[in-house]
DNA sequence: TTGTACGCGTTATCAA
DNA sequence: TTGATAACGCGTACAA
């Protein structure tokens, strides 16, 4: 080695520590400083505590992309949603994050865009990026799910897929509830807001409703589909009053809203003329006048389950197993007794 | 080697193409493989042609890890939000990420729960992970921030601190908008209802607003610090009605919901009584009866400018300047002449 | 219990 | 223009 230009800073060193100068420090080899620092007891307490020391005053953080390259684990989970404007995503969100946060992995959040080749295209970028995909409200078809979990790990949530882990909570008996509160107040038919064609989610409300109403001995009508925004709802108050139904259930709370607002602009009042109520009991839902009822739908739970279950298949371990999360009936203003 | 007793299957094949399985299918060297897919254009085209050819055929992804190594760059950006439940954060969010894919970089999404400290932490964990980091709503003083920012790129959202880069919408000409209307309408004295005590943009908000009052020649009086909850701004109600203001602005749409729903209950006719206006228009600011009236913040924009503006940063570039976002008032129901 | 040595997939610095 | 080859920081058989 002679002698050396001035050369322009390296930018800013990136003067992150490495196990090679805890080890210089401590007194000893890399690999030990490894092996203290990802399971502790494989080296002696003396050197372990070295180490840690060391490690502590150097400031030491992993390298993740240095501690993946061997290791195949990124650490980093991926929450696809097919709208992040989506007031639904926003709890589920919410949820993933803390419990991947509480494990220690780091959390990726991506948009289809509604699109299923988007979302294709987001997989495949992703996936050497991350350990495992949650997928909320994806658009791909079933045998697409399936080809996306036999190459990585997935859970799905809202939605069921052979062979793939699956989250739904049991809305079931939320939809009993309201069906039930419904009938009660004196309702004969019930006018159901239909959702998205593809959605796998309205299809089981509509069916899970028509079978609360067939028990019940009252009427459910199905009308749609629609889009899931306020307009989406609004859109349907023709059809609604056309079906002669007292009480719209919509797909889910943004419809219901749109469907409120549009009623009450109508001059048809609500609950008195019309009872609305929706699904999911998004931020907001208790804004209106009067406040939304509806179907709660325990989306943070979800969330968090989602990403836990995850996490155990990417540490290949048996995900827990709960009951599905339960749904319940949120009575507020918007439904009341029918006019007559 | 011998015999190999039936193993379990070595786990899904982490059967990812390389680079090598390229050079080999393409009949060149590693390096010239990688010299072609990182730049376009050192490489003949003849064999450029071959190794993209081959790389399709084997449906080729980089693998980041091995790429960050070397370079030192993830191609990740963090997003820190102090409280995720904030639905202001949401439209942030929605536009970072939709920058973020657009650029090519994955988003990570983290929480800093209202703590400092937790912020970073937090901060301190994802340093090596990410390229660069967007703080939107920090809680972090100024000098912290400054020193995270000497060490990773970094671009405030909705604060500004010496030497970091800020992105600040121009809430000035929304709030001087505001105040004219009121004042416009009749109100003599404004109140404005302070978010958490070291909230810098509760500060500005209030000078501001203190400003523009002065300059119309009408009187403004702060009250808080309050949470910037619906209960923080229902907590409110009482001292409002005290310090007998007609018109009231909270630093935030969900403190002006609370307050109005609050004012509602109490049987204070809003805008009749009471006018109540709040800032973001978020997501919900129009279910309410009356519909509120607010001052609104770019925030999709906000999200998407400030990762734009740090994919500059991280590629060395120099961030484009515009002029700062503008925000606007929406007059909405919530704001009119006041009782006499 | 600890050290040696190699590999993970890629970029970058040399030569050729 | 291309091919060797050395990092990058860490995990891990294997040997000591």
């Amino acid at each position: 080695m002679s002698l050396e230009a001035a050369e322009p800073l390296p930018r800013k060193r990136r003067g992150r520590a490495t196990i090679y100068d805890i080890a210089q420090r401590a007194g000893v080899n890399p690999s030990t400083v490894s092996r203290a620092l990802t399971r502790p007891g494989r080296v002696s307490e003396e050197t372990e505590a070295r180490i840690m020391q060391a490690a502590k005053e150097l400031g030491y953080r992993a390298n993740p992309a240095a501690r993946a390259l061997p290791t195949g684990r990124t650490r980093t989970l991926a929450l696809l949603v097919a709208d992040i404007t989506n007031p639904v995503v926003f709890d589920i969100i919410r949820g993933a994050e803390r419990s991947a946060a509480a494990g220690g992995y780091t959390l990726v959040i991506a948009e289809s865009q509604e699109s299923g080749t988007e979302e294709s295209s987001v997989l495949d970028r992703l996936l050497p990026a991350v350990d495992g995909f949650v997928l909320a409200m994806s658009r791909l078809d079933d045998e697409a799910i399936r080809e996306v979990a036999s190459t990585s790990p997935v859970v799905l949530v809202n939605r069921r897929v052979d062979c793939v882990e699956s989250l739904v909570p049991a809305f079931e008996a939320g939809i009993a509830e309201l069906v039930a509160h419904l009938a009660d107040l004196g309702h004969r038919r019930i006018a159901y807001l239909d959702g998205p064609a593809q959605s796998w989610t309205s299809a089981r409300r509509w069916e899970a409703i028509r079978d609360a109403a067939a028990e019940r001995g009252i009427e459910a009508v199905e009308i749609g589909p629609g889009e899931p925004t306020l307009d989406g709802g609004a859109a349907q108050l023709g059809a609604v009053l056309e079906s002669e139904a007292t009480a719209a259930v919509a797909y889910n709370d943004v419809m219901a809203i749109g469907l409120l607002r549009a009623a009450t602009a109508a001059g048809i009042a609500v609950p008195g003329r019309l009872s609305v109520a929706g699904f999911d009991d998004i931020f907001g839902a208790d804004f209106t006048t009067p406040q939304l009822t509806t179907v709660k739908a325990p989306l943070t739970e979800l969330g968090e389950q989602a990403v836990r279950a995850l996490q155990a298949i990417v540490a290949d371990e048996e995900p827990e197993r709960h009951e599905p999360l339960p749904s319940t009936l949120i009575v507020r203003g918007s439904t009341g007794a029918p006019a007559r």
